[in-house]
RNA sequence: GCAGGUGUAGUUCAAUGGCAGAACGUCAGCUUCCCAAGCUGAACACGAGGGUUCGAUUCCCUUCACCUGCUCCA
C-alpha cells in the first residue's frame, strides 16, 4: 500500500462520511481536537478493545481485568508526582518566538547542572544570571518567565467550590491498577508473575494535540500492568515486547510498518529501567509512537506504600518473604491503534475501466474480520426478495454485528461495503427461494471483500462458516 | 499558548457588494439484477458572532475549527 500526502484527508473524509468517526461538538463550531466515534466507529472500537482483551486477559495464564474509576483521591497524583510535575516548563524565545523547555536549555548550557533539583523560580532566575543560555533557533537570550502548563485537568468533588475537594481526571489509567494491587492479589489469590489489564478514558491537557485522533485530550488506553520478581523483570520486558508486536501482527499490520524503537537512558523516564516504544508508519508523520512497554521498576508501588502507609509488598511463599514486585507496563493508546489499523487497511483499488476509459477505483477497508463493524451485510439481488433475505438477517444478527442493504445495484451496494470494511457480502437470489419452474436450493452466495470471490452456501451453514472467517 | 496558512452542500470545485451553481454522493420512484448502468424527482452549503452598507458569502473586526512548526510520548 503505498501512502500519498492525501491520504491521510481521504481516511478522515471516509471517517466522516461512513459515520467511523465526527467532529466533536459539530453543531456549536466544534471542541478543539474533541472526536465522536460514530455508529460503525463504536463498533470498531470496541472490536479493537475485545481482541485486546481476548489475548490480553481471556486468553492469558498470567492477566486479569480492572476497570477502576476515573476519579481518585487527589492524593493519589500528588504521590506520583503528577500534581507537580506533570507540567512542562515552558519559555517562549521574545526575539524569534521559538517554544523551549527552560530545563533543556539549562542542560545544554550547563550539563552540570541538575535541572531536576529545581523549581520553575529557580531556573527563571538561574537563565536570568546565566546569558549563555541561548536560544537554540536564534542565538539570543530574550525568554519569556516560565510558563506553567499543568497537564491535568481539575474538577470538583462535590457541590462546593472550595479547594478541598479539588479533584483530577486522571492523566493516566495505571494508578488505578496500582493501588489496586494488594485488593486484585487477594482476591485472585495469584501468585508472581500476573498482570492486571484495563481499558479506560484518561485526559490531558496537551499543548499541542492534532493529527486526527492521534493526540487528544480524551483519549482511551489499553494497559497492563505485569508484577514480577525483582530480577525477572527485564526478561519479561523482552516477552511483553514480543506478546505485543506479534498482537499487531495477527491483526493485520504488516511488520514494515511497525518500530520497536528502544529508549535511550538519557531519554528514560525517571522511574524507568528500561522503555521500548512500537511505532507505527502513520500516513502523517514518519513513526508515529502506538505502544510504550516499561520497565517501572518498583517505583509505583513503593511511592504508594510510602504515602499512604500501606503495605503493598507481595509475600512469595516458595522463597519465605516479603518484597514490592518490579513492574512491566505495556501501555497501548486505544484511539491510535484504531486509527493505525484504519491507516493500514485503507486502500485504492483499481479494479477495471469505466466506460470513458477512467480507472474505475475501488475504494476499500482490508480490515481484518474481527475488526470490522461488520461481519456481513445481508443484500437480497433484487428489492422482491428483500422479505426473504430479511429473514436471513433476523437470525444472522443474533450471532453477528451484520448490515442490510438493498438499495441500488448490487455493484453499488459491493462498493459501500468494501468502502466500511465489511469482510462478507451474503446475497439472496432468485434460486435460494426458488420459482414455480426452480425449486429453491436454500443457497446464498457468499462474496469475499478482499479476493471478491463467490461461493454457494446453504444458509444452514451459513452461521458456522462466517463464525470461521471471523474468529480471532 | 505563539508564528504562518485555510474556511462555500457529505465530498471535490465554481461564481458574486444585489435569487449562491455543478459534479459525485445521499434519498424516493421506475427499471435492471452478481461488482459504482440508465431515467425521473427531491433534500442539502457561504464555520459562528459583530461592524460598515439601502443591501455582506464577498470588505473590516472578533471568535471557532482545521493544516504546518514549537511542544508532547498512550
Amino acid at each position: 500500500m503505498q501512502h500519498s500526502d492525501k491520504t491521510m484527508d481521504k481516511i478522515v473524509a471516509l471517517c466522516k462520511n461512513r459515520g467511523f468517526v465526527y467532529p466533536g461538538s459539530e453543531i456549536y463550531g466544534g471542541l478543539a481536537n474533541s472526536w465522536d466515534y460514530g455508529p460503525l466507529g463504536v463498533e470498531f472500537k470496541n472490536n479493537v478493545k475485545k481482541a485486546w482483551l481476548k489475548k490480553f486477559v481471556q486468553e492469558s495464564p498470567y492477566n486479569v481485568g480492572l476497570d477502576a474509576a476515573i476519579l481518585m483521591n487527589p492524593q493519589t497524583w500528588i504521590t506520583t508526582g503528577h500534581v507537580s510535575s506533570f507540567s512542562d516548563p515552558l519559555l517562549d524565545c521574545r526575539a524569534c518566538k521559538a517554544r523551549h523547555r527552560a530545563d533543556k536549555l539549562i542542560g545544554d548550557a550547563h550539563p552540570e547542572v541538575n535541572t531536576d533539583a529545581m523549581d520553575f523560580d529557580q531556573m527563571d532566575a538561574f537563565i536570568a544570571e546565566h546569558d549563555d543560555v541561548l536560544c537554540p533557533v536564534c542565538g539570543k537570550h530574550d525568554f519569556t518567565p516560565i510558563r506553567k502548563f499543568n497537564l491535568m485537568f481539575k474538577t470538583q468533588m462535590g457541590v462546593t467550590e472550595d479547594s478541598s475537594s479539588t479533584c483530577y481526571l486522571r492523566p493516566e489509567t495505571a494508578q488505578g491498577i496500582f493501588v489496586n494491587f494488594p485488593n486484585i492479589q487477594r482476591t485472585t489469590r495469584k501468585k508472581l508473575p500476573f498482570g492486571v489489564c484495563q481499558v479506560g478514558k484518561a485526559f490531558r491537557n496537551e499543548i499541542t494535540p492534532g493529527n486526527f485522533t492521534f493526540r487528544t485530550r480524551e483519549f482511551e488506553q489499553m494497559e497492563c500492568e505485569f508484577f514480577c520478581q525483582p530480577g525477572t523483570d527485564l526478561e519479561w520486558f523482552a516477552y511483553w515486547k514480543d506478546f505485543c508486536k506479534n498482537w499487531l501482527l495477527s491483526l493485520g499490520i504488516k511488520e514494515e510498518h511497525l518500530r520497536l524503537r528502544d529508549h535511550e537512558p538519557a531519554e528514560l523516564a525517571f522511574y524507568s529501567r528500561a522503555t521500548t516504544d512500537i511505532e507505527y508508519a502513520f500516513p502523517f508523520t514518519d513513526w508515529g509512537e502506538l505502544w510504550g512497554i516499561a520497565d517501572r521498576t518498583d517505583y509505583d508501588l513503593s511511592r504508594h506504600a510510602e504515602a499512604s502507609g500501606k503495605d503493598l509488598s507481595y509475600f512469595d511463599q516458595e522463597k519465605n518473604e516479603h518484597y514490592i514486585p518490579y513492574v512491566i507496563e505495556p501501555s497501548l493508546g486505544c484511539d491510535r491503534v484504531a486509527l493505525a489499523f484504519l491507516c493500514e487497511a485503507y486502500d485504492e483499488e483499481v479494479v477495471g475501466q469505466d466506460k470513458n476509459g477512467q480507472d474505475d477505483i475501488r475504494t476499500v477497508l482490508h480490515l481484518h474480520p474481527a475488526l470490522a463493524p461488520f461481519k456481513a451485510a445481508i443484500l437480497p439481488l433484487s428489492k422482491k426478495l428483500s422479505e426473504s433475505a430479511r429473514k436471513v438477517y433476523d437470525d444472522l444478527c443474533k450471532d453477528f454485528m451484520i448490515d442490510f442493504d438493498d438499495a441500488g445495484s448490487i455493484g453499488k451496494r459491493y462498493r459501500r461495503q468494501d468502502e466500511i470494511g465489511t469482510p462478507f457480502c451474503v446475497t439472496v437470489d432468485f434460486q435460494t427461494i426458488g420459482d414455480e419452474n426452480t425449486p429453491a436450493d436454500g443457497c446464498v452466495t457468499v462474496r469475499e471483500r478482499d479476493s471478491m470471490e463467490q461461493v454457494r452456501i446453504p444458509i444452514s451453514e451459513l452461521k458456522a462458516y462466517l463464525a470461521e472467517k471471523v474468529k480471532f
